[in-house]
DNA sequence: TATGAATGAGAATTCATTCAT
DNA sequence: AATGAATGAATTCTCATTCAT
């Protein structure tokens, strides 16, 4: 279980974030649709009812979640992004900032991935956007990198692509116990991001 | 709507036919938690009964399809790949049959990725199977062109990084309308692919 | 499969009868609620429409189904009585004849008995008439055998007692494959009979 | 209706009270099948869904009803055997608590003689095994109160006509309206009782 | 007349949300 | 504020009955 957040000034966290904590675990074990209040309140320790002082519902939980967690993702990668000075540069520091961040908050890409099609369109609109934030970012990157010899659309794929890419490799990742370290899976990542962008580079 | 197969003598498409293109759209929409039958019958202009004389499930309905869709395209990707000599070859080979089948189908790529965080795991197993299957077979083409210098990991990350890409790509096409023809996504597809593979080739 | 009634010049039973011995069984095994339509038109070889030509309704059939059995158990009885010259004689005859017609009629018992609390009040009425009329007759010969002795109330129970326990013992028997012939349950069913009869006559 | 059992303090049955009494109403009226959740919590004045916080599902409901009743039953009967000396008085003693903790009970005998031939094999197997039961108890007093003069099958028979008879004669009492009482029905039961014990002693 | 696909009313069960305590 | 029982709408699936062929 994450834990993490506020706590209560004795050090046990508070009914928030333990709520916030068991929602995460709930979530992504079993999708939004899977999940319901009444599991992820039993692993808050808390009573039902009470999901609804912290929550105006359901779904507002998820969106919570999702923006709470996209926040601490795009923090991350603006500031790896910050120190980097070209395009490829950006694109590694994105990269690699989403990795590990993924990693620390946990199963984020299996919420992610697992709610783009859920039946709720406020859902599915607020993954969609997470996901294409990132895709933007990186697109940009790819069109600076490449010098504009590509064009508009072709970097705008090349961003979905490799956010694409990403979640796939880490919804894999994260599924295994125990969870790989970012050591384990950064070189790969930066190898494959790399091979991208050497490929839009020079091929052709 | 995707309207396929066989069709009544009288060219208006037969009850069952009807039934699969309307689980298609609603499964695709909705996923398939926020599918109900009622939806896919009403759509099919069916009583909701009548589900239950093609299907003996939902979820067997939602596995047919899959595997109806699932069976195209892997037929189509390995008459593409019985073509090709080399490791590269098979690879594009593969990724350009799997785009135009995923046109072609309608929107299979939609179905897989929304499907896979439900809460039936029979479902999920299923669609797993079907990406991971892909990718098994991506991996082997990585392995092969890069003569082993790289690691039966890497190539295996590889081969999930690249459907991961794909999915992602082919989500959001077929989120467009009218659907981009593959005469437009083939180029950025082919692009990508080989730039992973020079990538994989030439770097560190 | 219990066959009998009409049959077709050519020796094969007819539709109709083919239909009625299916219902027999599956009434049987399964209640009146288990019991489908199509589960009997599948026994019968007869699609599910054609049961709709012969029967106006699955409870039409079910009641068709006891009154012809109740029909024969009655010829059955009376015909036995007939020939009986005193109480005690009628009594032994009808409950001789009751258990002959169970047994060659297959599970009458079972039928009667699982129906008597169905959910169509229709069905629960014409299956406490049958029993009710047997327990009737078998009341008249307690009063007659016990030359008055006992009260009207009495010789009623007495009858309802007498029915319902042989209606389990029936039911029991029935249940056992191969079928017990007649031979091994009437002693024990006339054995009880008398006791019945000595301890009303001769008792208090 | 019957009430029993807890009470709030306030003195109005408890919720789960009136949902059992409503079943128990409910599953004698209509059957095991008949009976539809909606009417026994329409007739608890409560909310469907909350049939559900008591019992786990319906059938659950059903047997837990007929576990409580066969528990009293049983209770019942083996309290009253064991001030009895032979075989006659242990039989007269189990007839006379069964028929007084029937009547107390409510429509018992409906419930169990209703239910023998419902199309779920768990309640059908459970309902004959609380027939047998006190089968095999009677049978067991016929052997010893007639010395072993009869053979088992004999008495096996006899302690199931006895069941047989006492539920035809019960069910038709509980029919009734007002219920009568006990000192009603009691003697007539010993007479019957009686009478087939003198029967298997004396005859033959 | 026979067929069996189609119909649609209902049944059991789940679960987000409310509310009395 | 916290609790958790209560609510009832919604969902999947069944099956008696109808009807076009």
């Amino acid at each position: 279980m994450v834990v993490s957040g506020m706590q209560s000034p004795n050090g046990s966290p508070s009914r928030r974030q333990r709520l916030v904590d068991a929602a995460h675990d709930v979530f992504s074990e079993s999708g939004y649709d899977g999940a319901t209040v009444a599991a992820i309140t039993a692993r808050a320790n808390i009573a039902t009812g009470s999901f609804y002082r912290y929550f105006p519902s359901k779904q507002a939980c998820f969106l919570d979640l999702l923006d709470t967690l996209y926040g601490e993702l795009m923090r991350a990668v603006l500031a790896a992004r910050a120190v980097a000075t070209d395009g490829e540069a950006k694109l590694l520091a994105s990269v690699e900032a989403a990795v590990a961040s993924f990693l620390a908050q946990g199963p984020l890409a299996r919420l992610v991935a697992g709610s783009r099609h859920g039946p709720e369109p406020a859902v599915r609109a607020r993954v969609e956007a997470v996901a294409n934030e990132m895709a933007r970012l990186l697109a940009k990157d790819f069109a600076e990198l490449t010098d504009g010899q590509r064009s508009p659309t072709e970097a705008h794929a090349a961003g979905q692509f490799l956010v694409g890419g990403l979640e796939k490799l880490l919804d894999s990742a994260l599924t295994q116990d125990p969870l790989p370290s970012p050591g384990a899976l950064l070189p790969v990542v930066r190898q494959l991001t790399v091979g991208m962008v050497v490929g839009l580079r020079d091929v052709r």
